[in-house]
DNA sequence: CTTTGCCTTCGAGTGCGCTCGAAGGCATAC
DNA sequence: GTATGCCTTCGAGCGCACTCGAAGGCAAAG
């Protein structure tokens, strides 16, 4: 679309990347926060993101579609994920396994992109999140008691 | 149901308590793991039980419905929870809490009604379940990272 | 050429865990 | 008596977050 095809073949997907991606580079510390390797490829296929990420193909294309995410194609149409897009979806799997629900994901990157001036709203965001995580932590820890009380209980040890 | 109404009024629910309840003292180890108050009430009405637990009343009566746990009536025909009612309760809003499924949950109370020699079953089940609970502790810690670099970024304080 | 396999879009379906509402019973207050 | 409020059972409904399947495109392998 916004390169004409110059190469054939597999090399196709690759040589279509300098697109897009470089506007910003992506924090750094963050990106290290959220544990994606060094080595990440410049460029993903479907099935390379949802190994790296542990969500299934079909999961990110939801999130595509729920405009959770933008994703860039490649010449042959198929789905192509920088690092812009890998460390989005990073991100929010981790706000999804702290129980953020997706309506509220969807409101904060909404927020996002209305610029800096919604900046005091994701900060509230935020912090009532962390809230819900120490919450979430504690019951945890509650059920990790009695979890291992059981496991006392049946003459088994807490490491299986 | 079990005893004729002598006395009338408001003693009723409590005067038909002396039932089924005291067969076996529930263990005082799981029981203070539980946090149930001290003070319990030998029996407690539904909106009771919901407040001390924290589900609702919808909820409780669901939980009995899908048989994951007994509750007496009283002679009006009302649910009175007992300190056994209330105990399952709480272990099993502990099991929920750190996402096992009511299936398994289901599962496990089964186990617990064969007898003794599920044992070994119960033990792997809830050695299993540690294992999930783990993982997410580490998740939770993952995400909490995250969205404290984000009030960090946003200018906030971890403690709002 | 065909086969294989991964990819596309689209809309519909699923499973879980509640959640609700209707219709009615019981008990205390007035 | 009636009104209030909490309780009962029953079945149905709902929201969420995926999850799936059909129909078809693209490209490297044989």
């Amino acid at each position: 679309m916004t390169t004409t095809s110059l190469s054939t073949g597999a090399d196709q997907r690759a040589a279509i990347a300098a697109y897009g991606s470089a506007l910003e580079p992506v924090d750094p510390e963050l990106l290290s926060l959220l544990e994606l390797p060094d080595d990440l490829p410049d460029r993903l296929s479907i099935a390379e993101a949802a190994e790296l990420t542990g969500l299934t193909a079909h999961t990110l294309r939801y999130y595509e579609r729920i405009g959770l995410v933008d994703v860039h194609r490649d010449a042959a149409g198929y789905r192509s994920y920088d690092r812009r897009a890998m460390a989005r979806i990073v991100f929010i799997s981790r706000l999804r396994a702290s129980g953020m629900s997706i309506s509220t994901i969807s409101h904060y990157l909404e927020l996002v992109r209305q610029g800096d001036q919604t900046e005091p709203q994701r900060l509230a965001l935020m912090q009532q999140h962390r809230g819900g995580i120490q919450r979430q932590l504690r019951e945890l820890q509650l059920a990790l008691a009695v979890t291992d009380y059981k496991i006392g209980v049946y003459g088994g040890s807490a490491a299986p």
